[in-house]
DNA sequence: CTGTTAGCGCGTTCAC
DNA sequence: GTGAACGCGCTAACAG
């Protein structure tokens, strides 16, 4: 309502919005006050603190954030770097970090890598560019170029979705090795002779190859003097329909083969529904497990006996241990193992 | 390497990142030249724009957006507003925006109102903290506050998902009515007498609503006499586990019922795994039709009869439309409906 | 508890 | 084609 006075000198461009300026008149104090009212309520007279609450909302004043950013050195944003954000597992976890994020003040800003160590390279960059206080990462293998970015960054980072003995910053997971070990352990317990590994894996896809050296391990452990049969195929799209494919190729390739251990309940769910129109009686003929407890996992029929991961758990602590060191606050811990649960379904 | 000079007066923190301002002195340039190579490489001679980009290399710059945001009053963001991160449709609609609007040099912020208004509202105006460009919303209902508000950042808005003659500024969708009336004149041609609409709608979810509209007036036209029947469970969850809950209320209540109309096909995929379990045969006994074409629909047996609706092409349209805008070029046009298609397979 | 002052890092404007 | 000066909107530091 209220014309600003217009500045002399070299003439600039200037926001239709409403500054805190506008507001500190509206109210009757200065800038820093009503700056003040927003960062600390409690630092200020009541009386003062309601007339300025009072012109925030007569003017519709929102607060520039960048300005914030620039002036304070904080951008109250933490990065995330997700694989995909289409893949139902990953958003859970970005749903566990953005909710008790959000509490505490951050906004999460999102970078998909497309599962590509390149891309993530780029994304990474780009992200920086906005100043995060923190990062979120799944996986734990990068290049060298994300590790030393990431440390001249000098900002908390979690690492997540896998186990290391070396995170970069700190560490929220579980051990994608030891979760198709403990399947193989319990293929051997429940008398199947011949478990086979068929996975997809996208080139940048970690965790999907260390779930086939957990596998081969497991073998070794527990199936000694067997060879290891595993069937990857790379660049095939994580979907059901890939399980439907994977399924007849695996069964070409390994015939012998009583159990079928997929790297994704995705894959599991297609291959099983597969089965259904095949005729092939799951677990009697052929059984299979999945990975990762997918909701479908639980409503197939028979249902899918698979590992279940903390998807919505890993974003909640990898949030809560980022909020503690931006408080800087003692961290509690800098690795944190969230483990796995074999869930036992009627496949296997 | 090369400690700035202190400067004297007031001290302020500074940041510990390179500035431009280090990447000109590396370069022998000025500050506004390396400002220029980053936003115009063709603006200044060659030899210049390699210096500048080997002293970008050699430091590590990485620009601080936050300023380039206040000193340009562009953020190159794009704010996204969706019901849920974790609901894969939403993420396919992210995943097309997303993927052009990188490529135009935007970045998308995202949001999520877990389905309620009031959530809408404080998202909107949290996001606008953060002065986006530009905006895209998941739906056409919306409170008046968010109407204002948006209205008054004066920026390009893209609505979606949905149809509505008054649309706040652009619109890329369906219609949700008429894909339900479709749905029901599938099941009259296909002979079924007593088709039902069931669905689970939290408060905020206008989309969902919007189909059982869709469905009564479909009944009224398709079926004349008969009274619409339906079952909308409110606050229960998007599952699958919802849709075998739903069947089971379903029958109970309309035990004469030869057709399922599920509001989503997440819904309609529990139902039919629950039909399985119950020993009922579908589509004979009791047929399903579901909404959404979500990938297992094409994966169950029998396969989901669906309507398909275009999820990861409404992202890129609305995208394409808002860089169009943002390059301030003439708008193709104000509404774009991307249309809906009844896939038929062997559940109804 | 509140006001004043200076400057965060960059892009725009203008001069050369 | 390049440089100098100024200010975007806000907050830290300091004074009272």
């Amino acid at each position: 309502m209220t014309e600003p006075e217009k500045r002399q000198g070299r003439r600039r461009f200037g926001t239709n919005s409403v500054t805190m300026a506008d507001v500190a008149q509206v109210a009757g104090v200065s800038a820093q006050t009503v700056s003040r009212v927003l960062r600390d309520p409690e630092g200020c007279t009541p009386q003062t603190r309601e007339r300025v609450e009072a012109a925030i909302r007569s003017t519709r004043y929102v607060q520039n954030l960048a300005a914030s950013h620039l002036a304070s050195n904080r951008s109250m944003t933490v990065a995330a770097v997700i694989p995909q954000i289409a893949a139902s597992v990953f958003a859970e976890t970005l749903q566990g970090l953005s909710n008790v994020l959000l509490q505490a003040g951050y906004q999460v800003i999102i970078g998909h890598t497309d599962y590509s160590h390149e891309r993530e390279e780029a994304v990474v960059r780009s992200l920086l560019g906005r100043r995060p206080d923190a990062f979120f990462l799944v996986g734990t293998r990068h290049t060298d170029a994300v590790r030393e970015m990431l440390a001249r960054a000098a900002i908390p980072v979690v690492e997540s979705w896998a186990w290391t003995r070396k995170p970069i910053d700190q560490l929220v997971g579980f051990s994608n090795q030891e979760a198709l070990a403990a399947a193989v352990a319990y293929a051997q317990r429940s008398g199947y002779r011949h478990p086979t590994f068929v996975g997809a894996a996208r080139p940048g896809d970690d965790r999907a190859r260390e779930r086939l050296d957990g596998y081969t391990t497991g073998m070794a452990r527990h199936y000694p003097g067997q060879a290891p049969r595993s069937l990857v195929v790379e660049n095939l799209p994580y979907t059901m329909g890939s399980g439907s494919t994977l399924l007849e190729a695996a069964r070409a390739r390994f015939p012998d083969s009583d159990l079928l251990l997929f790297s994704s309940d995705l894959l599991a769910s297609g291959a099983l529904l597969a089965c259904q129109r095949l005729g092939i009686a799951v677990p009697r003929q052929l059984a299979i497990m999945g990975f990762g407890d997918y909701e479908i996992a639980r409503e197939l029929n028979p249902g899918l006996t698979t590992i279940a991961v903390p998807t919505v758990r890993m974003g909640e602590e990898a949030a809560r241990m980022l909020v503690q060191r931006l408080r800087s606050e003692t961290p509690a811990a800098r690795k944190r193992d969230l483990g796995f649960e074999l869930i036992e379904r009627g496949s296997a």
